[in-house]
DNA sequence: CGAATGACAGATTTCAAAATCTGTCAGCAC
DNA sequence: GTGCTGACAGATTTTGAAATCTGTCATTCG
């Protein structure tokens, strides 16, 4: 009947564009197949439910901000403390552009993702490894002060969550935003130095 | 008609209660009235909007929090860094002790709050001042590394907002909270202090 | 006279009926 | 057979009419 396969990749783009179009409360799965121009039966051949479907959405767009992410992060930048600076600043500087470039469809995914907290978690456990590996590094090098890396990097997660974590996006238009997230950065960063 | 003169404080007072036992949405100035037995519109003597009346409401909340908060933050204890440990981990627990006993009432308070949000702010301006107080301190006698205490005091206070701030309120009940908050603040207390 | 009342207009909320949606599945089409 | 359809039952959402609420004020009460 169609030119195309219908695969489960087609749906969860259309249902991103249904999400992006009426917001979280008021897509259904009825409207994704309106998009695809098939049944809804079709999309239950491939998703077992809505929130099967929903969470394959917000999967899908977190594995991208990791890819854009870890891209970011590849940078060298001398000591530690700057490539950690450098990772941090990359990181607040991501969401907040996606925050700012489209805020309801950033609030639609903050929707999914709390969701499904199995992915956010995921997602917040691979931020702690990228922080991991440097601090680690640093450990290693003498140049940072001696301690449990996953520890002090889940530590620097936890204090920079004002910056980074989408409850807060809020607050990131604020005029002085950015100033105090280096205030924070730089207090963390005197507090992980080797003396 | 009453014995007792109706005043201001008695209205706060009433208006508390239903918050209590309605929530915010559902709360009424008629609802306080009627406990107060009363007609609506002797309330409207006393407060020009029903706005008012919640925004005196959260002011009574939030100043009774702030003098519970300076009894603990009297504490001498020796170095300052000792204190500012104090301070922070006297107030992580009034907040969480709060946020525990009655989540309904503390998220009533929260939506205050935020429909008040200058109210709140003088609030912040509070405890960011207690801070600044122990660090201006500790600055002075040498034991902190040298620096503006208002801005130091304001990075304190951002990066543990994940265990002060009522945003963050759900997540105060999961296993590692109070480790992950030792964490934090023994990195914040090693970016403080002098080299 | 000062304090409280209750009727009122317009705004907001509630509630039940109607519409729509989710998930299943027997059957049609290729 | 494989992939899709559309009818269906029960759950959820929408809708608009009725009820309630906010804020004002002329009037009453002491």
């Amino acid at each position: 009947m169609r030119g195309e396969p219908l695969d489960a990749e087609m749906i969860v783009s259309a249902t991103e564009e249904v999400l992006r179009r009426h917001g979280p409360e008021k897509t259904t799965v009825l409207d994704v197949a309106r998009l695809l121009g098939v049944s809804h039966g079709s999309v239950y051949r491939h998703f077992p439910s809505k929130a099967a479907l929903r969470e394959a959405v917000i999967r899908r767009w977190l594995d991208r901000v990791r890819d854009d992410f870890a891209a970011a992060a590849r940078g060298p930048g001398r000591p530690p403390a700057e490539r950690l600076r450098g990772l941090l600043t990359a990181m607040f500087a991501a969401k907040w552009a996606k925050a700012k470039e489209d805020p309801e469809l950033f609030a639609t995914f903050r929707v999914l993702a709390a969701e499904h907290s199995s992915v956010a978690s995921a997602h917040v456990g691979f931020l702690v490894e990228q922080i991991r590996a440097i601090v680690a590094d640093g450990i290693g090098s003498g140049d940072l002060a001696a301690g449990e890396p996953e520890v002090i990097a889940r530590a620097v997660l936890n204090a920079t969550s004002r910056f980074h974590d989408p409850l807060h996006a809020a607050e990131w238009n604020t005029p002085g935003a950015v100033a105090e997230s280096e205030h924070v950065v730089a207090l963390i960063l005197d507090g992980i130095r080797a003396r």
